[in-house]
DNA sequence: CTATTTGCAAAGTGTTTGCAATGAC
DNA sequence: GTCATTGCAAACACTTTGCAAATAG
């Protein structure tokens, strides 16, 4: 019985190794739109030595394949979010979190063209103060 | 007479500085959304010695005062808008190109609030590739 | 005259690269 | 065995900072 992660990395025609499988395994369901950075962070923890070149390049595969997003809504760094169906993010200028919004359905998510330009992703992005930190202020 | 830079300057309480005034006009109309370091290049070309801390600093006390946009669209480099109206922007992956787009004027531009989070920017973002660059490929 | 602003240069942050060693298949 | 993948360390791109010198008002 093999884990969802072997069996993505199948999938895509990628090479099954440790590295991969707890990248894949940390962004399952993880709703935290981690950075770069802090993927590698975190998978030091159980993987000591794993290097920033492999974090970047898995991640640049799994996007290449569909599988994670890449959001441009931190200034100053990429977010990747595991969730690729469209939708909103909120982004906190206080703390920094990603939240998933659910905004406006009505929203033409599947424009294929405009302008004459061709329309491969579209990101609705809001920022702010985020509930929590709003508290704290 | 003085310059739209210079009484924009006075009405924010700056300073009037020969190098706020060159990065006012640069902004003045420019529809290519510049990022700070093609500010600083360009600039540099009449200011020679304005330096990397002038341009941000001055980016930087425009958008406090509502003046300019920061648009976080170009993966790896913030770019910044001198239309601080609400609308829409197509990012082209190729030439790194970004647009203004009449996009849905429908947009709830105006939303104040959602999931107890403050909202403060919206942003509508489009990527792909842009007319010029489908036809040269 | 005084507080702001400037230029410089260094440091900081996040990302990418070249390459030899390793490991999956 | 072969080719993809890894780790390392250096390079890279963009941004921010500290501070002394210059300058606007």
């Amino acid at each position: 019985m093999k884990d969802t992660a072997t069996l993505k990395l199948k999938e895509i025609g990628l090479k099954i190794t440790p590295q991969r499988q707890a990248i894949l395994k940390l962004l399952e369901g993880n709703q935290t739109h981690p950075s770069a950075e802090s993927i590698h962070t975190e998978i030091l923890k159980k993987y000591p030595g794993i290097s920033f070149a492999t974090v970047y390049n898995t991640l640049s595969k799994l996007i290449d394949a569909g599988e994670i997003r890449e959001l441009d809504i931190d200034p100053g760094k990429k977010r990747f979010d595991p969730c690729v169906t469209p939708h909103t993010h909120f982004y906190c200028k206080v703390c920094g979190k990603v939240f998933d919004i659910v905004y406006d359905t009505s929203l033409p998510f599947n424009v294929k063209k405009i302008d004459g330009h061709q329309v491969d992703v579209i990101q609705l992005h809001l920022k702010g103060v985020c509930r929590e930190c709003r508290k704290k202020q």
